[in-house]
DNA sequence: TTTGATAAAGATATTAAGGTCTTTTATTCT
DNA sequence: AGAATAAAAGACCTTAATATCTTTATCAAA
């Protein structure tokens, strides 16, 4: 559904957002490796974040990313919209030019309830949201393979 | 969610399918035409699909693709195995490794749920399915640009 | 005011999806 | 048998996503 660039975005943010983290600049490498992630992908993802003003970053010694007065408040929506872009929840399922309720391909009907539900989820839920379910701890943000498969 | 590739799939499947066209043979550049999908590509699906059983076909003039006993009765979610495999259903929201409801990212419980819904659909609808909604008129497979854009 | 740290930016590489072109094989018709 | 036809197969090309490497700009501290 959304790219795995635009979960990496999501992923560094919530990261940034934690109760442990959310009141200390974070570098890249640091996040990086905590998230398992590629460091200079991160890097160029969380650089577009900073453009949009969804978090901050400083240059220089002592510098890093940072959560700003916005980024718990921000609806995963605009940070799908920042990264992929809205029109992934409009494409024709069956990879038609155009699909809509006039313009329907045999699949649309079926599936547009279900795409509107997560297009609304992804509207509702906030970063703050995501960063409580990890607080809480009954979700995980950077668990890699190996310890996954150990549980 | 599904490949371009798997959309083309079906749809080739569904032309074969319809009460206009299953009780002929049909060439490649034909159905791809009345698609408006790449012709050597669409072959190549359909050659994948042949191999599957799913749907026949026949060199030689006068060969081309066709229907057979299977075909109408295939459910989609055996097509979406043959082309993209059932890993498209596992793979998590933020792109880490491993993703399930014991070892889950803050997005899992939020959208699993949609997931499997969606991929029952896919198991309950057959061809013969998307076939009616073509054959009533309420539905459309073929539908290039410039028409979508005229309505 | 130089040095070191770090994000930003740019260039390049890799991989996978999607797409094209050419050759081979099977079939039919003359 | 030979020619024509059409799918099958294989080689290759293009584009977009993902990933890496190098250089530059900015800042802080000594």
């Amino acid at each position: 559904m959304i790219s795995k660039t635009c979960g990496y975005a999501i992923r560094g943010i919530v990261f940034l957002s934690l109760e442990q983290n959310k009141s200390t600049k974070h570098g890249i490498l640091e996040i990086a490796e905590d998230l398992q992630i590629p460091q200079h992908f991160l890097g160029k993802i969380l650089q577009d974040l900073v453009r949009r003003g969804i978090i901050s970053s400083i240059k220089g010694p002592h510098g890093g990313f940072f959560v700003n007065s916005k980024t718990i408040d921000t609806p995963l929506i605009e940070v799908v919209e920042a990264i992929d872009g809205l029109g992934i929840f409009k494409k024709c399922f069956l990879g038609r030019e155009e699909c809509s309720s006039i313009n329907p391909c045999p699949l649309h009907d079926e599936f547009d309830g279900c795409r509107s539900a997560i297009f609304k989820t992804f509207e509702n839920l906030k970063i703050s949201d995501l960063v409580k379910k990890i607080d809480i701890g009954d979700s995980y943000l950077s668990l890699n393979k190996e310890f996954a498969t150990e549980i």
